[in-house]
Order: structure tokens, then sequence, then C-alpha cells
DNA sequence: TTGTGTTTTACGACCTCC
DNA sequence: GGAGGTCGTAAAACACAA
């Protein structure tokens, strides 16, 4: 997914211990994503029907069997991601949020010690703004790069919705120990990126009759906005009904994402 | 080692909706 | 007016060929 083959970042397949396990998506409620998904904790189709076969990339991530609920600081075995979701987390009924301390507190250094890069995402707290422009920017840097954990998180989040609910921006920002800013940037961009491989697909498939062809899992069709509660729509960051935005892979059947 | 191409964060501009 | 959306883009981070 992130990667263009196996070998951009073979740090990929990080030791267990650079997984935070979060017992997180506890508040779920109104968070209902596409039919079928709350069977992950019961089948090794882990995406469901709906989003097909899990991506290969995922397997990247050292996407276990969903069930694997490891927590935290356990002793899953690498390869073994736990992801709960509240949806189907009886142990994290709504309501009762279990959230991670925020990585400040946590020695991020440990989530990834391979790249001392990855402790520079604390520094985003403040904002300089540039001497020239005017324009606000990050300090010292220009942008942080996210630990894989950030990463997979946010990934599992987008997998689930292209969406995501303020509510569970929220959840995520402060398990990430990201800004609620961050995390929305990072669907907005993911968005960006799917279109932009939907795109490219479609600009390799052309003439084909519209058939593109793929990895049933990789692009899932857009949230159906009925399975949003209405509060989480009401308060949700899925497109505005009058939107035009929506790119039109609603008749997109089957996309491969491969990147 | 370096040059180059790609990917990843982050932002601004502009839009719609409430 | 503020929220979040897309689109375009800048620049850091990264992978890899030469």
């Amino acid at each position: 997914m992130y990667h263009q083959g196996p070998v951009r970042r073979s740090s990929i397949n990080l030791p267990p211990q650079n997984f935070v396990s979060t017992p997180q998506y506890s508040d779920f409620t109104g968070y209902h994503h596409v039919p079928n998904m709350d069977t992950h904790a019961q089948s090794s189709g882990a995406w469901g029907s709906h989003y097909g076969a899990p991506r290969e990339d995922w397997g990247a991530y050292g996407l276990g069997p969903p069930n694997s609920i490891a927590t935290p600081m356990s002793n899953s075995s690498p390869g073994q991601v736990s992801y709960c979701s509240p949806d189907y987390n009886p142990m994290h009924p709504p309501g009762s949020a279990v959230l991670q301390p925020p990585p400040e507190n946590i020695n991020v250094a440990q989530l990834s010690p391979d790249r001392e890069r990855r402790n520079s995402y604390q520094w985003m707290n403040k904002t300089v703004q540039s001497s020239s422009t005017g324009k606000t920017r990050t300090k010292e840097k220009y942008r942080v790069v996210y630990t894989d954990h950030q990463r997979l998180e946010l990934e599992k989040e987008f997998h689930y919705n292209r969406y995501i609910t303020i509510r569970r921006k929220s959840e995520l920002a402060v398990n990430l120990g990201l800004s609620e800013r961050q995390v929305k940037i990072w669907f907005q961009n993911r968005r960006a990126k799917e279109r932009k491989l939907i795109k490219k697909k479609m600009g390799q498939s052309d003439g084909s009759g519209g058939s593109v062809h793929s990895d049933p899992g990789s692009v899932s069709p857009l949230p159906v906005p009925g399975s949003l509660s209405p509060s989480d729509i009401h308060g949700s960051l899925y497109p505005p009904a009058g939107m035009n935005t929506l790119p039109p892979i609603g008749n997109i059947q089957q996309v491969t994402v491969t990147q």
C-alpha cells in the first residue's frame, strides 16, 4: 500500500513492540462500517466480503488474524497486529473508550528504533511563520514522517471507511498522538492518493469499457451514507450531500490499488 | 555517492453545507 | 463564519539505478 513493492520500506516488518497495540476504537457507537465488517472478529476474512480479501500489502504490515487481540505490550507474535474495532470488541462497550497515552509519553524510539527521525513528530505542536512568505509552516521541518504504527492505524481506519467521523478522528488523534488536523489531512491525502491510483488504473485500461480489473479488496467502495448513524453523519467528515466532489468510483467495481 | 523519480505530509485556494 | 470536502502544489523522506 504505502510502498511500492516489497523493498520500499523494509522496516515495515516491525518487531512486535513497535506496535503498541491499542485497545482503541472503543467508542464506536454510530460508527458503522460497511456491512459484514462486524465479522472481523470471527472470520479470517478480516476485511469482509465487502472489501474482499485483505490486501497483500496489508500483509506487509503484519496483519494477522483479526481476532488475535493483543493487549498493550502483549507478546503478540510478529506479524500479528491486533486491531479490534469497538464495533466488534465487546470488551470496550461504547463510551468506555480506553485510550492510549499520547505518544509524548511513549518512547517513540521504541516504536521505531531503527528510524530516529520518528522522534521528530513531537515538535508538531508549534508552528512558525515563514520569514519571507508569511505562510505558516510547522517548526523546523517541513513535515514529519509518521511512524509505521500511526500509518497502520490510519490505514486500517481508512480501509474501514474513507471518511472518518469526528468522533473517530478524535479517538485516533489521541491514540496516535496526532492532532485532529493531522488525521483529517491524512485522510484527505489518502483519498487523493486513492483517486490518483484509480485514475491511473482507468488510464491504463481505457477503452476497455470501463471494466477496471483488480484485486477486490484494494479499493473499497465509498462508504454508504446510510451506514453511518445520523449523529455521526451530522458531525462526520463525510462529504456533504450536495458536494459533487466524490470520485466516480461508485461505478468501479474492482480496482487494484497497487503501490 | 549522487542524481532522479516517487511517495508522503502539509498547506492554501476554493467549494458546499449548516 | 466555520466545518470539512477536493484540487494543486511544495518540500521532506525515501528507493533505486548509475
